[in-house]
DNA sequence: ATGAAAGCGCTAACAC
DNA sequence: GTGTTAGCGCTTTCAT
């Protein structure tokens, strides 16, 4: 009978190469091919070189799916985020791809949209595909339900942690995030303090507040005013500013919950005529670039370590894959860039 | 000998249900089991719903992987970006997701971070998955290479094309922004023109700028002076405005070519006494939310149709899959959202 | 309508 | 060292 394989190997365009064309080609067995490639068992270095180049020639890629049926492994991990990619979980799954890409694990990108039903339906998805694991990100510091339906595949929380304490959760320190501005105002020899943030039902809000006073305190200061609650925008930044200058004319700094409530701030201060740092020193957080240097003047700010988030969670989740879970809540650094907003030097 | 499989089926917290288990509890065939969970073949509709409750008891689900195996498709594609997932390729990439999941597709999401060694292992990782296609994306809409080495494989490029003509390419219409911002301002009754914009090596640039151009001529104005080509950053837009009204005082309109620089603009024609939209009327480009509802005022600006663009791309891959290749460049439309900047009703 | 058997591409045990 | 065999979980003829 006819040999109907062309000795090019090659058996039409959507035909892919498998170990039995490269055995053949080479004249071994598929098993040997398995183990010249994988480095696996014992070949002589003859053979492993003419299993190579037949290989090569062949353009064979091995099936990762095949090799995934029979092995307890797939080497891939699902990300859901129920944030829409909106700045604080992007940069986070950048670290995680980052990380995960470098232990040759591929990601799956899920976006729930905040939707239990598309998040749900997400990890019957990633099941079928038999991920090794999941992250889940989120938009803020506020804790979540844990992730329902996973069996018993590790978990990793980045940036929302689980309610479930004992889950495995990587979270920025907004605590100390509040501290490092206070701390900083305070060196630079401001004593009247003022704070601008978000919404009251944010944990993030309560605790970068906690975090401040504890730094005025210990600098046997308070903060001047109540703090500002109010939405996370340049317009109550603005607003916000306003009414506290006009209260306590004597304010010399202003620390914000965020960056975008800086900008207002910025903008406020101008109008009030006074000089930034010279009068009243801004400090935001997030050290979102885009914003921070693009302020009048660049704007000192605490960055969250978001990247970080994202690359530790993906450790963690590696690591629990590999049979050494890791428990609780973890809290990654976070640090203060100054620009000219609190240093007219900068 | 024993039957070591407790009735209950479940063997052990990290084993999972397969057919052969379903089978076994159904007391039918493996072969049937799937037919009858894929609706595949005739089943008498009492076996399907012992079957079906089997399955269910058993918390079975299906492995991908394996099905894959066998067949010819993977139902995962895989989305390169060159971008680290700035601010242009996220909803790209966001809305290609989404269109890809509605069609139970799997999206692997890789970040070249323009790295053409990472783009390579990238498709090399992905070719072994057995992705049934590509989608890349980057920041610009300056044409890149061809993704090399995806073989007979769809591939689809979002946003930046692909500089082979003939490859399907899905990017947004630059040169319709520059117009319809034009044509806004003409109605506003704006006759001055003037325009900021990027630097001088980005084709959007010059095509927004040419799409202006179109409309003045349309309306028998002219641009009033040259456009001021620079970095995409608030303080070129700053600078940038301040040469153009010293220059030309009689300016009565600027369009920009982001948002990030109208927002200098905003600022230097504040500083200037201009007020807008009274005296200046002023447009961006990208309406980016978070920068144009924040303005002062809030920012006309022309939206680029990311997500669609994202969504776009993934039925043409889809489609491609299917079998029905598309070729060529294609554009998605942009609109202007009219914002305080140039509607002061608004 | 259901079962038996073969096979997808790969790897791992065990021969030789 | 290398080949043979069996099997991963699933689908799909082909019998019955």
């Amino acid at each position: 009978m006819a040999d109907t394989t062309p000795t090019t190997g090659h058996r039409g365009p959507d035909h892919r190469a498998t170990v039995r064309d490269v055995a053949r080609r080479a004249g071994v067995s598929p098993g040997t091919v398995s183990k010249a490639l994988n480095g696996t068992g014992q070949i002589s270095s003859a053979t492993r070189e003419r299993i190579r180049s037949a290989a090569a020639e062949l353009d064979f890629r091995p099936n990762a799916l095949a090799r995934s049926v029979f092995g307890r492994r797939s080497f891939t991990v699902g990300v859901i985020t129920t944030d829409s990619f909106e700045r604080f979980s992007v940069p986070v799954m950048l670290g995680a791809e980052d990380a995960l890409g470098a232990g040759r694990m591929s990601v799956f990108l899920c976006d729930s949209r905040g939707d239990p039903i598309r998040e749900r339906h997400y990890v019957e998805v990633l099941l079928e595909r038999r991920v090794d694991g999941f992250i889940v990100t989120g938009r803020s510091s506020n804790q979540r339900p844990p992730l329902a339906g996973t069996g018993d595949l590790p978990v990793v929380y980045a940036l929302t942690p689980s309610a479930d304490q004992q889950d495995c959760s990587v979270v920025v320190d907004d605590r100390t995030s509040g501290t490092l501005a206070g701390e900083h105002l305070l060196r630079l020899g401001r004593r009247q303090i003022a704070h601008v943030t978000g919404p009251d039902d944010f944990d993030a809000v309560h605790q970068r507040l906690a975090g401040l006073r504890t730094a005025l305190q210990a600098g046997d200061a308070t903060l001047v005013g109540a703090p500002m609650f109010g939405g996370w925008t340049e317009a109550w930044g603005r607003q916000a500013t306003q009414i506290l200058l006009r209260a306590h004319p004597e304010i010399d700094a202003v620390h914000y919950g965020s960056d975008l409530l800086a900008r207002g701030g910025i903008d406020a201060l101008r109008d009030l005529g006074r000089r930034i740092p010279e009068d009243v020193a801004i400090t935001g957080t997030d050290n979102w670039e885009l914003l921070t240097e693009g302020a009048r003047p660049p704007l000192t700010s605490v960055d969250m370590g978001l990247a970080e988030v994202g690359r530790t969670a993906a450790h963690r989740l590696l690591d629990a894959i590999d049979g050494r879970p890791h428990a609780g809540r973890e809290q990654v650094g976070c640090h203060l860039v100054v620009r000219a907003s609190t240093d007219g030097t900068a």
